[in-house]
DNA sequence: ATTTTATTCAACCTTTTTGTTGAATAAGCG
DNA sequence: CGCTTATTCAACAAAAAGGTTGAATAAAAT
């Protein structure tokens, strides 16, 4: 009986404890990659990087879909949301202001230019 | 050469992303405790608590100040900041409206009543 | 069809994490 | 002072993390 529960929320902070992950993701926010695009601006195997992808992908934060010879590694940023929200919680600026920002966004009409 | 380094950013990420550590930051939001008030909440030993303690502490997220028998735990959200920020960053909704929080926050006069 | 490229999978090793238990310490109490 | 309480410290063990290298796979290029 393996008790090997883990929650989305628990792997998604695992994934951002660690610097080459969170670069990873930042890298990944602007633009698709594939793997070895990625691990070619990393100090470590191929393999290493390709595990750190598994990590990602298993809190969901990326996709990998096989193109011909290449995996394309695309960033899904929705379970961040989950993440922000905690802190956000337990931190009284933010609790406060992220009622404030609720409000805003609901009651301001969306700019249409900068 | 221990090249044991770790930023401030990797320690919060890594204490967030143990469930009973969340627990005892959401309890200790509320209010301070002894490490005995916090351990009586969790189904694992004192020490092992007491090492949570630890590792939220070298987060800088909590404060353990002795008070005769006891060590009183107190929270300290700071370090928060700049896990939002990081988070912020990357994901596309919250990169916008941090922002526009930020603008909201500098333009709008405090409300003194809600 | 063979070779090359891009990548995962698997085995392995080392270090870190998370928990356990027992001993040490320091303050408060009878 | 000697006992109890609250807590850290230390030693240990099991499991997970993070990296390595080598083999397998599947598509593309020759």
């Amino acid at each position: 009986m393996p008790k090997t529960y883990q929650s989305n929320l628990d792997r998604v902070f695992a994934v951002l404890s660690d610097p080459t992950r969170r670069s990873i993701i930042s890298r990944l926010k602007e633009k698709d990659y594939t793997v070895m695009e990625i691990a070619g601006h990393y100090d470590m195997s191929f393999q290493a990087v390709s595990k750190h992808l598994t990590l990602i992908e298993k809190a969901n934060l990326l996709h990998r879909k096989r193109d011909g010879k290449h995996f394309i590694c695309s960033y899904n940023a929705g379970p961040l949301g989950e993440a922000i929200t905690w802190i956000a919680k337990n931190h009284a600026f933010w609790q406060h202001n992220f009622d404030a920002l609720q409000d805003f966004l609901d009651t301001q009409p969306p700019k249409p230019k900068k």
